[in-house]
DNA sequence: GACTAATTATAAG
DNA sequence: TGTTATAAATAGT
């Protein structure tokens, strides 16, 4: 506004505009940052040009302004906030509902916290227990039946190799004896050196072989 | 700035800071506001008096400016949501791990889902499922032998009411063939009426003696 | 970016 | 709030 006043609407021709913006802007920042030292105010001042790019003033921290702007206008961006947190809020308790409802069952099935219950609860739970009992005793027989067919498997296995390396062991007349020696340790160690022949044999066999169905037989069977 | 020059510093004396606030403020707005339309530019400008009033221009909608001023920058504010989102992802996804594990447990219990169980987990699931079984059964042995009792002092009650009544109708000569007519038809509806009787004579009476108790009873002692 | 004429913002009263 | 003298901002070169 000097050699000429102007009139207030966009600039048409590019490069004016983008000079005059670079020189208003510069103004603009410093009269925001005089009015902040002046007058103790807090101020932020967001300019993005034409071309998209951004220039903040802020007399204190961006954050800040921007937390307290948000705070104090009772904005929709405040509210569409406020209905995200409730909404994440809600899903939250529902999911605390469920977590505490399914604990209180676990519970009650392991036979705590009955006093609530009544007589028909006390009935359809203890239904439930003799099902879930009847299935899980069904499972464990299958489990063991399977185990057992298994060693039983393997111990076949073995035997048959055991033939095979004797005969193997007979074809070899100048180690016949050393073999026939050995003969009574390999049967007396017969759980270990199953297990290692057994994994010899079959690098990456069924995973109901591996170490752990030994294991498991030794300690399951005792309840049966 | 005219009269005399001023210095960019706090204005001390509150009257005149107010003034000036109030007056620089009106100019730096519409400064603002000259610069978005001359340049086509996207201006936000958050002004708080040292009195913590609130001022605001933009150019367009404050929420998409801020909006596009959070896109932009990467700043603090933006990782401070972020990990504030993660937090309650993690939350939630914590939560939601629970709801499975206690959902998958419950399953089992009611013996589902028992493929992946080890035969030692399945021993311990029997022995859990044992347990519960006893102390529900024990619960409701419990809970049938109070009712049992509750019935019976009922009774007891009513019978002691019944002679009294009698006593009393004997007393009353011009009545007494009334009430001893009525007297089987009370006999009959026995359950019905010891309730109202009940709850006559105990208006706040202890809560195993509600209506349930009958209903409970009925339906709960088919299955001994 | 610097200059400059004319406009605009504003300090003080 | 309105006035005014002057500082500051700035349009066009």
């Amino acid at each position: 506004m000097v050699r000429e006043k102007i009139q207030i609407k966009k600039i048409d021709n590019t490069a004016a505009r983008q000079v005059t913006f670079s020189k208003r802007r510069r103004g603009l920042f410093k009269k925001a940052a005089e009015l902040s030292v002046l007058c103790d105010a807090d101020v932020a001042l967001i300019v993005f040009s034409s071309t998209g790019k951004l220039f903040e003033f802020c007399s204190s921290s961006m954050k800040k302004i921007l937390d307290k702007h948000s705070t104090h206008s009772k904005n929709l961006e405040k509210q569409d906030q406020l209905s995200l947190d409730l909404n994440l809020d809600n899903k939250h308790v529902s999911l605390k509902k469920q977590v505490a409802e399914a604990s209180l069952q676990l519970r009650q099935m392991r036979g705590e916290a009955l006093e609530s219950l009544t007589l028909e609860e006390l009935q359809q739970l203890e239904k439930t227990l003799e099902t879930g009992l009847d299935r899980v005793v069904d499972r464990k027989g299958t489990q063991i039946m399977q185990q057992i067919s298994t060693l039983q498997q393997k111990a076949l296995q073995l035997a048959e190799e055991n033939v095979r390396l004797r005969q193997r062991a007979m074809e070899m007349p100048n180690l016949g004896k050393h073999i026939m020696a050995e003969k009574e340790n390999v049967v007396n160690e017969d759980g270990q050196s199953s297990e290692s022949v057994t994994n010899a044999l079959h690098p990456g066999g069924p995973q109901e072989c591996d170490d752990s169905s030994v294991t498991s037989l030794k300690l399951g069977l005792p309840y049966c």
